[in-house]
DNA sequence: ATGTCCACCTGCTGGC
DNA sequence: TGCCAGCAGGTGGACA
C-alpha cells in the first residue's frame, strides 16, 4: 500500500530496529527488482551503522557513518518484514542487526527498487532530482500549485499523480483528496479556481495527515507477513466504493482511465 | 512540451 | 472444483 503515509509509516516501523544498529549481514536475494542496485551495495553496507533514516516521496532512505544512502521504494506490492520467522521466495533483500533483528524487503511484483547512494549526492540523484515539493511542507502551496496547473488541459487526477507537480501522492490519496475538496477528478487541471485549488491543497494535507496518523496505530500490521491493510482503508470515502453510498446520498461511482480506477461522488464533486 | 497508453510482475477474486 | 479474465497502492518509456 505503498504511497506516502505507508512509506512514513514503514520508515517509523524500522527506525526502533535499525537506528544506531550495526548492520552484521547483508543479503541479497535476488537483484532483478525494478532495477539492478550497484553490485558493490552489499560489502558496503556489512559493517555499517545507521545513523537515520528518512522519506522523500515515496522513498525510504537508511544512511549510514559510512556515508552511504540505501534508498528503498516499495513499488505497488513491496513491504519489509520485520524479525520473519522464515524466508520466503519474495524476500528479495535481506539484513540483520547487530542485536541479531532482521529485515526482509518482501515484493511479490518486483516494481520496488533499492540502491545505495552517497549521502552527498542524493540531491543529484536522478530519481530525485524531478520531484515536486513534499506536500506536507510548506514549498507545497496554493500558489506552487496555482502555478503548476496553469495552462493544463489534462484532468486534474492526472496531474496529481505526477511526481513532478507534488510528490508522493498515489490513487487512492488523489482520490479521497478530490473528493474533500469537492472537485471533480475529470476537470482539467487549469480550469480551477485559486479558492478551490487552496481547498484542494488543504484537503491533501489532511488527508495525508491523517492516513500516517492511522497508519502509525497499525504498525504491527504493515510488518506483518500477510500485509493487511492498515487502519486507514477503513476510512476511505470513496477509493474502493463504487456503488456504495456517499456521504451525500449519491452512488460513487468508479472510472477506468489509462489503465487506473478513479473513484468519484458525481454528486459532489463539480 | 503535453497528454495518453502500455509494459513491467505476481497474486487474488469473482464469474462461469 | 477448475479455469480464466480482470484488477491491484508505481514508474517511466513510447508514441502522436
Amino acid at each position: 500500500m505503498p504511497e506516502l503515509p505507508e512509506v512514513e509509516t514503514t520508515v517509523r516501523g524500522l527506525v526502533p530496529v535499525l537506528q544506531g544498529r550495526e548492520l552484521v549481514s547483508v543479503e541479497a536475494r535476488r537483484a532483478d527488482l525494478r532495477f539492478s542496485f550497484p553490485p558493490d551495495l552489499r560489502q558496503r553496507l556489512t559493517g555499517a551503522k545507521v545513523t537515520s533514516l528518512g522519506r522523500r516521496a515515496k522513498y525510504g532512505l537508511i544512511n549510514t557513518d559510512r556515508g552511504d544512502t540505501l534508498v528503498f521504494h516499495l513499488g505497488m506490492s513491496g513491504r519489509w518484514r520485520i524479525d520473519p520467522e522464515e524466508l520466503g521466495r519474495h524476500d528479495h533483500f535481506v539484513v540483520e542487526t547487530d542485536e541479531r533483528r532482521r529485515l526482509a524487503l518482501n515484493d511479490p511484483r518486483r516494481f520496488g527498487s533499492i540502491d545505495l547512494i552517497r549521502t552527498g549526492r542524493l540531491q543529484v540523484y536522478e530519481p530525485f532530482a524531478k520531484l515536486g515539493p513534499e506536500p506536507l511542507s510548506d514549498t507545497f502551496s496554493t500558489d506552487h500549485l496555482v502555478r503548476s496547473l496553469s495552462g493544463r488541459s489534462a484532468p486534474l487526477k492526472a496531474l496529481l499523480l505526477d511526481q513532478r507537480i507534488v510528490a508522493g501522492l498515489g490513487n487512492i490519496y488523489v482520490c479521497e483528496a478530490l473528493h474533500m475538496a469537492g472537485i471533480a477528478p475529470a476537470r482539467a487541471g487549469g480550469r480551477i479556481s485559486k479558492q478551490r485549488v487552496a481547498r484542494l491543497v488543504a484537503a491533501i494535507k489532511e488527508v495525508l495527515l491523517a492516513a500516517i496518523e492511522a497508519g502509525g496505530s497499525t504498525l504491527r500490521d504493515y510488518a506483518r507477513p500477510d500485509g493487511e491493510l492498515g487502519y486507514f482503508s477503513k476510512q476511505w470515502r470513496v477509493y474502493g466504493r463504487e456503488g456504495e453510498q456517499c456521504a451525500c446520498g449519491a452512488l460513487i461511482r468508479r472510472r477506468a482511465e489509462g489503465g487506473r480506477s478513479t473513484f468519484f461522488c458525481p454528486s459532489c464533486q463539480r
